[in-house]
RNA sequence: GGCGCUAUCGUCUAGGGGACUAGGACGGGGCCCUCUCAAGGCCCAAACACGGGUUCGAAUCCCGUUAGCGCUACCA
């Protein structure tokens, strides 16, 4: 028996694509496991399929990873090199009786295949070459006749507790005597899976449950190899909004969009824990730590679940609320840099500035991108007016040119450039024309940033201080005067 | 077709025999706050798939039905 104080999980993804969400959130789940209970979290590039897999892939995954901040334990392991090690498993396997060598071609398995289904009845390898005599068996592997190795299925039922959906159980009679190892001698899935898991030592395998069908050939298997068997856990898949498997038609699948669409790794780590476990009760915005705090698999859903991109984007402004404007600053500057609003240089020279100014925007935020597009006016020398902001709060020009110039005015007199003082130049002048504050501050909004939506006009005024306020306005006029 | 898994508001979920007039969140609608937009607060609409059992009592346990999904390769 294995320590089992310490649980040991993996992701093993395959690198045949980006990093998708559904994969993304089974590593979480591994991850919160491991971290919860102390264990060791592994990762495992599952690049048998040498036909699909690219290393481009490879980066992808672990580029993925470490944006998320899933970190894993020991050296990564790449299944194509323990080769060797799949076909001794496979040997012995053939040594111990437990499996075959099968002699039947592709094309012939294709032939009866059809022929079943012509039939109506479900097709199941009938263990011909299992029967056949010793002697022949030699003298085709002597004359270099190509073979698969097959494992053969012993009578009974095959049953695990499962910790998401606790027994299930599958009758062997319903399970053929399934390929273990190809005629080019390389292994099939779900030996390569097995002899790793035991070589790994994993305790835990946690996975998509579309892989339960294939649980009782691999628990077969480690049975037949003699290795203890691990938990097994099946995690619910994710559906796009339709209902349907979620794939690129439901929009962006991969994390890496995710990433450079503005959002925050915590964000998407605290969406896609709550996509098939809850912690009880109602909790719903949670820090990785307090995830790790409250993992539990007995919160881990059954069904499965659907991928609400709305519901991302919430999560995300509670994030961009949530976490502290140090940890912020550094997500939001390369989009700022990207966006060519100002250099890393100048944000650092107005650090605190540039902090206050992130704190202003991201109440209305609900992406880092949501914030570089509200900055523009407070770097940018030039703004653009929007049509629809200018036809609505400078309707007539003339009249428009005469209000500004006195808020101008009022603004340039007031001493202490601070939102009290500047409140009270605002409202008083408001009060002199006897008209409503609000009917002098949507001009200067738009005078200042060219829309009609920012921060409040006073907090806006003192972050775009009095020499960029003033030569807003100015500019403003020259426009309206034209 | 066979096998398996699943089934609470549109969506994510709480619930693990009486506390349920079924709770929360997203989204939707309304109101408040208010210089705009957000944020925030308050309110509204919205669900136990169906049928049988078990039980004094079922959203909760059992069995069917239906539906959805997954697997059914010398892919992973």
């Amino acid at each position: 028996m294995t320590d089992t104080t310490r649980p040991r999980l993996r992701f093993a993804p395959s690198p045949t694509g980006y990093l998708h969400v559904g994969g993304a959130r089974t590593a979480l789940f591994n991850w919160l496991y491991a971290r919860k209970y102390g264990g060791d979290f592994l990762l495992r590039i599952e690049d048998t399929d040498k036909a699909r897999s690219t290393d481009e892939s490879t980066r992808a995954i672990f580029e993925g990873m470490l944006w998320l901040g899933l970190d894993w334990d020991e050296e990564v392991v790449y299944q194509g090199a323990n080769l060797p090690r799949h076909q001794a498993d496979a040997e012995r396997l053939l040594e111990s009786g437990a499996a075959y060598r099968c002699f039947c071609t592709p094309a012939e398995l294709e032939e009866r295949r059809r022929e079943a289904e012509a039939r109506r009845e479900a097709f199941k390898y009938d263990r011909r070459c299992d029967r056949l005599p010793r002697a022949e068996v030699d003298r085709r592997v002597a004359a270099g006749e190509p073979y698969v190795v097959r494992f053969r299925v012993p009578e009974g039922t095959t049953e695990w507790d499962d910790l998401v959906h606790e027994r299930i159980a599958f009758p062997n009679k319903d399970i053929e005597d399934f390929v273990i190892l190809r005629s080019d001698h390389t292994p099939i899935y779900n030996l390569a899976v097995v002899s790793d898991d035991i070589a790994m030592r994993i305790t835990v395998v946690m996975r998509g449950d579309d892989h339960i069908s294939n649980t009782p050939k691999q628990i077969l298997l480690y049975r037949a190899l003699g290795a203890p068997l691990p938990t097994f856990a099946h995690l619910p898949m994710i559906h796009g909004l339709d209902g349907k498997k979620l794939s690129k038609r439901h929009g962006a699948t991969a994390v890496g969009d995710y990433q450079h669409y503005g959002l925050l790794p915590s964000a998407m780590l605290n969406f896609l824990a709550l996509l098939g476990w809850s912690p009880g009760g109602d909790r719903e915005v949670m820090t990785l730590n307090e995830m790790i705090e409250l993992f539990s698999p007995e919160g881990l859903q059954k069904k499965a679940a659907i991928f609400d991109p709305k519901k991302l984007e919430w999560m995300n402004g509670q994030h961009l609320s949530m976490i502290s404007l140090e940890e912020l600053e550094p997500r939001v500057t390369p989009a700022i840099i990207t966006a060519r609003l100002a250099t890393e240089e100048e944000l650092v020279e107005r650090r605190e500035w540039y902090l206050r100014l992130l704190d202003l925007l991201r109440v209305r935020s609900r992406t880092i991108d949501d914030i570089v597009r509200q900055a523009a006016p407070y770097f940018l020398e030039d703004i653009e007016y929007d049509p629809a902001a200018v036809a609505k709060n400078w309707k007539d020009p003339a009249e428009s040119a005469d209000l500004l110039r006195e808020t101008r005015d009022a603004l340039a007199r007031t001493e202490v450039w601070d939102a009290p003082a500047l409140e009270a130049s605002l409202r008083g002048l408001a009060e002199r024309k006897g008209i409503t504050a609000g009917k002098v501050f949507q001009p200067l909004r738009v005078a200042l940033t060219g829309l009609t939506v920012s921060p409040g006009i006073f907090e806006m005024l003192v972050q775009m201080g009095r020499d960029l306020s003033l030569k807003r306005i100015d500019k403003a006029l020259a426009v309206l005067e034209r």
